[in-house]
DNA sequence: GTGAAAGCGCTAACAA
DNA sequence: TTGTTAGCGCTTTCAC
């Protein structure tokens, strides 16, 4: 390896970059009249539109969008920040659908993406993105526990649309499924195969997770049943701990015969311990998780889950960024949720 | 919903941005001041620096980086490309790892990452990012059949780093694992736990796959076997296909013993069709994959599978990029690849 | 140590 | 229709 500068790489490009006064000398125009015949002004009758185009092209010449950018006060790039721990989570099927989704519809609209991943330490960077002028505004990814911090942001007057749950008192926009209907959904369910003691697998340190087990909570309510606390395990400690959760179950002789997994990810984990222990779902244990990852469909037995339209959820998102951009009153859209049901949770 | 304007999003904020004139006016100072305290120049005594900060940081102001780079004709943004057909592939929990890899060295070096899909129509704005100062180089993501064009843009001086198979006649810089070496490697632990017809499934269309595919032969003849060409899967239609394959073998009464699968998402539908089929894996069947997805070492039976390591990756086309950027001569990095053994392939 | 002035590459009044 | 002119918000010689 050639000795290395330990500073930023310096520019250097060997042919020196095609300007719009380049153009405009080998067109025998002026710059003005380049710029409108590449942004497509009217004012520019159509030859000599096509004869700059043209130009440009074979020069290789595209306008130098950040100058641009400048002069007209303006930027087409968004920030899709994603709070959080770290991309672990974000390597969730469901999530990364999602920022396919987003992506696709930004770039539909001609505007960038700017992918940030963003800790506690610097927090801060997230208001300097907009405040400096590089993006217009956030699409965050994982509420999780910022919501306070995303209410500030919102406050400042900074552009923002947040997957997650909505909350009441949310000032920012938020695009979001009906949490505590997918659990109640997903509950009613396995009782409805006749389940009697259905466990609970989920992460309710956060907002939809909390959701969720509502949901589940009020389904065993309508029917006179009490959740059981001992099986329930929140997913303190990642999916090892659900692996290890339900064995603890399975040891302990206590009974349940079903189990709502709060993700599809956590479901196939369950799946995959009751079946290291020779369970049979659904004959003898009953799943359900949320999401309906791609993988749900093809595991054996197939995953019965909780479906939120993601391509949906991509195209909210950005709709209400581009409204809060506007400075339009900040709404929340809350996408259907509905149950999907296979394999695991039917009763033979 | 209010009425809706056709055209992009204005420009809106309630309260007017800073800007470095007005921190100049509050703290008696010209902007160069401003500037250079800001930027830590040695210039500035500690005291008024400390003030300046102090000062900026009260009003929430950042400096404007697009104006900046401007001046400084500076970009601190690499795009990172997805050539392919969708996000469905890069769903792919390997590649996704590796992007969240890429965005953390970048991350860790002050540079941002402007994520884009790309497909065959929008291909020119590749180039037109980099012409157009937008971004200071390319990373690319899923090589397939653009190696040609790659090339093309290595030799109009657009600096790049690319994922994938390392070609001998490439132009520019590229990370890879040694892929051939992975299907032998794989091939050669199959033959060595007694397997005698193995299969081959894997997306033979790419490089990656073709170079697999030849370890997988080379391993085969060093014992004397031939590949079946009746076990060879060539994906052509994604993974549905893949079980349909699978069923096909067993339906036929062909005799096949293992399966080495291009990818774990496709060893993943290769056992789940062979449990469909009531086959066990790897008593009646041994399956290795390639790739080593988190989800390998939990499935049930854990997948035996080869690693790429996807760390080293990131790092490794940041690397590259920043070599690419400051003209320095193309090189390739070929990473270590080895075989994980787990339970899908053990002769029992 | 600090400021004045000259742009970075482009767009948009305003004039012609 | 086209060109002239004045910046967008910042950095950086160059002079003090």
């Amino acid at each position: 390896m050639p000795a290395d500068k330990a500073t930023a790489p310096e520019k250097s490009s060997s042919r020196k970059r095609m300007q719009m006064a380049d153009i405009a000398r080998m067109a025998g125009v002026s710059t003005s009249t380049v710029s409108r015949a590449l942004n497509g002004s009217p004012l520019i009758p159509e030859t000599t539109r096509a004869r700059i185009t043209e130009l440009a092209r074979s020069l290789n010449y595209t306008v130098n969008v950040g100058a641009a950018n400048l002069r007209k006060r303006d930027v087409q790039t968004v920030a899709l920040v994603h709070l959080g721990d770290s991309m672990q989570r974000m390597s969730d099927p469901f999530l990364l659908n999602m920022v396919g989704q987003v992506a696709d519809s930004l770039e539909a609209r001609g505007m960038n993406l700017l992918l940030t991943r963003l800790n506690d330490d610097r927090i801060d960077q997230i208001p300097a993105m907009v405040l400096g002028g590089q993006v217009a505004g956030l699409i965050v990814i994982g509420q999780l526990r910022w919501h306070e911090y995303l209410n500030d942001l919102a406050r400042q007057g900074i552009p923002l649309a947040v997957w997650g749950a909505v909350l009441p008192d949310a000032v920012y926009s938020v695009v979001g499924s009906d949490n505590v209907l997918g659990g109640y959904l997903a509950t009613q369910h396995l009782l409805a195969q006749g389940a009697r003691s259905i466990a609970f697998v989920g992460d309710t340190h956060y907002p939809e997770g909390q959701l969720r087990h509502q949901g589940y909570l009020k389904a065993l309510r309508e029917v006179g049943l009490k959740a059981d606390p001992l099986l329930f395990h929140p997913m303190l400690f990642g999916e090892e701990g659900t692996r290890e959760a339900v064995g603890r179950w399975i040891d302990s002789g206590h009974a349940f015969d079903a189990v709502f997994a709060g993700s599809d990810i956590s479901a196939l984990n369950v799946m995959a311990a009751l079946a290291s222990r020779g369970l049979e779902v659904p004959r003898q244990i009953k799943v359900v998780g949320y999401d309906d990852i791609p993988w749900a469909q093809h595991v054996h037995p197939s995953l019965s889950t909780v479906r939120q339209p993601t391509d949906q959820a991509g195209q909210a998102l950005v709709d209400l960024l581009l409204e809060a951009m506007q400075d339009e009153p900040r709404r929340s859209v809350v996408l259907d949720t509905r149950l999907v049901v296979r394999e695991s949770s039917q009763s033979v």
